[in-house]
DNA sequence: CTTAAATTCGTTAACGTTAACGATAAGTTT
DNA sequence: AAACTTATCGTTAACGTTAACGAATTTAAG
């Protein structure tokens, strides 16, 4: 019946002490091979875990399981889109913490990447067990993913926002995914007759991964459903200079035809204002994030949808995926494709 | 630095042993006036917590907290609805299996009331720590709210069939806020002019609470976003006769207006077919649960949405909650609305 | 062959909580 | 006053894992 099988049994089946059997178990050395493959065995036969809560329990306080967290400067103002990740890891850091676990939060400058070396490098000096950040530098997270995988310290990356080749841990949601459900919503709406409009606001010169993927997954859904449409433009546009963006849209002004825009980043709160002065009350808009703004306009009917990336559950896994695989191994957990939730007024305060 | 106060410290500051500070932290008697009330301040003074981590290893075998399962026999089938929060249920008493904890299935017949009280007596009679179910039978779950409560028994329904007055724990979706979704998602497509119909396929001769809600819900939408629409009727049409809505269905054959459809419950799948055969192509349909028949309908963009009430989910936090409830006393994760999940074909297998 | 060094392994005391088991003191019955 | 309850409280051995400590044995060095 009772058939959980303890570190006390194994010993027993295989006529060594525990000490024995916890040396096998952390590969220390002072057992002799013959012995610690007889251990091994019967580890394997009975299929024995290892009890984590008493493992825990005992190393709770000479042991503490230190997370260092690297986020945006961003994620110390309350209700920005950065610190929700960070209430995310502070629930589960709060599940946890009977278990001896701790996080130290530290911060970089977006526009900086020595602010972020630095920061890493303080990091990795420091005795680190597990680390949560935000890849925004390419070099530089290259560097970091060569420095941790060195150290064997396990890395993961949250909203990815550049796709790195030698990333290993990822928590993020599929941005294809999001952009074709933004086009299903769009043509539902509008149609085979209305114009499509994609736009990437942009506060670098390149463009965002995320962005672009998002725009992929919104023209893919086209051709995989087998729909042809009128119009489809995207814009890059920056955020300084909106121009090129308004002219488009005053030249469609007095057509009467639907308009659907997707926004594929956290700013649709910037266009709405442009739909209202133009009159083009009509519009759809569909964007990214629940920021404040984006909330507000929401909530005013002016924004039709949102698509939430869920930052506070990326923190929460990314702790809960980080804490199992330092105590048990499991790495399934470090890589997630977190759902696309959709957010309309009526669902935003649940 | 380290402010964990243990039971040790608790008792050395009362000057007492750490078993005086247990029993009067377990209300157990053998402990005087003076010194529990002595012990009970220091208690609130240091804010002392019980490590459930500790506690649940010293009881693991001993105590092992056994949690009821009451669902309706369909649960047995895979891939049915009511398979799916069983999973949940399994995934956490997975998580939770080093804590000592169980879990028991029963099952009863929808149809049949009796089959539903003889199963609880069975779990009464046993020694059960908590109880999930779902209520269908509103006089046999008064008296199973009554004799739980007189028991002391949590008891969790999820996926609210009957509202009931005297139910203390309850996890489920929102029904109002799932009509509101709906009837938003219909607006934004098929606008002023459209026709609404609210479907509540019935088998019994009453109206569902939850299909019940999800009209309400349905309607307010439109008075609270003040719009006033063209035509809104609702049918409750038993599964064995559909004309009368078939007829309906026919008179508005003709007609070049959009339709929306939504179905209060699952059977939405029982609808698409009807929507076929009438040659009512441009109709957008959305209903509820991922069951087989829905999925594959809206892989095929036969429904346009469906609305998931996360059943899975519901288990998973029914156990987590009842875990929490019966370690720590701590009651408000056994009342939860459980967020309104929006399905579209593209998010479905996530 | 003796002694030192290294290898291999068992024993044991924690981690914080629980509760059975005694031990002491106070009160009650003959 | 002896014997017997009762009330009150401290001591201690678990739960399963960890790792320091030391004991026993083997190997190497002199």
């Amino acid at each position: 019946m009772n058939n959980t099988i303890g570190i006390k049994e194994v010993a027993e089946l295989a006529g060594v002490s525990i000490g024995t059997v916890d040396r096998v178990l952390h590969n220390r050395n002072g057992v002799s091979n013959k012995t610690a493959s007889e251990v091994r065995k019967i580890i394997k036969e009975t299929g024995y875990k290892k009890n984590t809560v008493a493992s825990r329990l005992k190393l709770a306080k000479s042991k503490v399981i230190n997370i260092a967290v690297l986020f945006p400067e961003e994620a110390k103002q309350k209700s920005h889109y950065w610190n929700l990740p960070v209430i995310g890891i502070e629930k589960a850091i709060t599940e946890l913490k009977e278990m001896g676990i701790r996080y130290q939060i530290s911060f970089f400058k977006m526009n900086e990447t020595n602010s972020f070396i630095s920061a890493y490098n303080k990091i990795l000096d420091s005795n680190v067990d597990g680390i949560i950040s935000v890849s925004f530098f390419k070099d530089a997270c290259n560097e970091l993913n060569f420095l941790t995988a060195k150290k064997n310290i396990p890395l993961v990356y949250i909203d990815t926002q550049l796709e790195l080749s030698n990333t290993k841990y990822c928590i993020h949601q599929n941005a294809q995914i999001g952009g074709a459900v933004a086009s299903r919503l769009l043509y539902q709406i509008i149609g085979f007759h209305g114009i499509y409009l994609v736009i990437n606001l942009m506060t670098k010169s390149e463009l965002n991964q995320n962005s672009h993927q998002r725009e992929e997954g919104f023209r893919r859904f086209f051709k995989t459903e087998n729909l042809p449409v009128h119009s489809l433009k995207s814009f890059n546009v920056s955020v300084k200079d909106l121009s090129p963006l308004i002219n488009f849209l005053k030249s469609y002004q007095k057509e009467s035809i639907p308009l659907g825009v997707f926004v594929t980043n956290s700013r649709a709160h910037l266009i709405s204002p442009l739909l209202e002065k133009l009159n083009l009350k009509s519009t759809t808009l569909i964007g990214y994030d629940l920021n404040k703004a984006n909330r507000k306009l929401l909530e005013s009917n002016k924004i039709q949808c949102i698509i939430n990336q869920k930052p506070d559950f990326q923190g929460y896994t990314a702790i809960k995926g980080l804490f199992k695989y330092l105590t048990e191994g499991e790495e399934d957990q470090l890589l997630l494709d977190i759902p696309v939730e959709i957010v309309l007024k009526e669902n935003l305060n649940q």
